[in-house]
DNA sequence: TAGATAATTTAGCCAAGGCTAACTTTTGTA
DNA sequence: TACAAAAGTTAGCCTTGGCTAAATTATCTA
């Protein structure tokens, strides 16, 4: 099934690496996690009311695919987190901190999706996997990502 | 702070993409952080059996970072899902639907890093980056890295 | 402008994956 | 071989981020 390959590590052994480095790793990626849902709220909020004037959560529920309580609940963690400013039953609007989090976050976006389609992969494929793979990818490999762009 | 750049999109207005296709990308990485564990376990058992001949918990605990209730309570999901086997207070192994899970990953992971590493990320972040990246490239995107590989 | 519809929130549920404290089993050694 | 230390488990707690059902508020339209 899979077949003999040769690039680089491939038929080295496992490199091996201390516990408390790998241990690191993990704890940096069960970070990442926690940041993912105010990232990715943030990053929509900032193109919805870019497109439309206004962020509602009726909007938001339809792009995320979950429903309303849901983003109900996570505004106000947004909001606990300085991130959004609101009022009851209103459009959500970004804070000072907020907005430059999504500025933040659609930068790197846009330069994760620039380099998967430089590799010749489809649109479609590399919008899906930039939504995963932005938020682990760490400041020295988004730069790596955008020399390769440069260069192209 | 943030230079004019000038790869592919960085310039254009956000790729409008139909809501349903967006909802169904979030859809796929809320799936994929589902296996994580899993995978990240799968892949660590194997990894510990080659290295000393069994995986006990309190070695995968302390690679994870995570204390050790954590692991019974993880090993036992995976035992419920049919990837591992073992019996209590004894150490853990796969089955062989772990074995080619963990099969699958651990080639996966390889050719992440060395793809990273093709890009001159240094090892440490290149091994820290993939392990949060790997959970979210499709096969289109690993075809695509084993491409740009073999070609170096 | 009143009433119907749409949007939002509240309350309460669930599973995942962390934790600590306390208990049991296994292992290693005096 | 008995007992101390190490490893593993159990019980019970917490937060996150999903859900449904039902209540409330805003908006649209006849």
């Amino acid at each position: 099934m899979t077949k003999p390959q040769s690039h680089g590590r491939e038929t080295f052994e496992p490199v091996e690496r201390a516990p408390e480095a790998q241990a690191e790793g993990f704890a940096i990626v069960r970070q990442a996690h926690e940041s993912e849902m105010a990232e990715d709220y943030v990053e929509l909020i900032a193109e919805l009311i870019e497109t439309r004037g206004e962020a509602r959560p009726v909007d938001i529920a339809e792009r995320f695919g979950v429903k309303p309580p849901t983003v109900t609940k996570n505004i106000s963690r947004l909001r606990t987190a300085g991130l959004v400013r609101r009022e009851r039953y209103r459009a959500v609007f970004l804070t000072e901190e907020g907005q430059a989090l999504a500025e933040a976050c659609r930068r790197r976006h846009r330069i994760v999706v620039a380099f998967l389609l430089s590799l010749g992969i489809d649109e479609e494929t590399a919008e899906r996997d930039a939504e995963g793979i932005e938020h682990h990818v760490s400041d020295e490999t988004l730069e790596a990502f955008e020399r390769k762009l440069d260069r192209t």
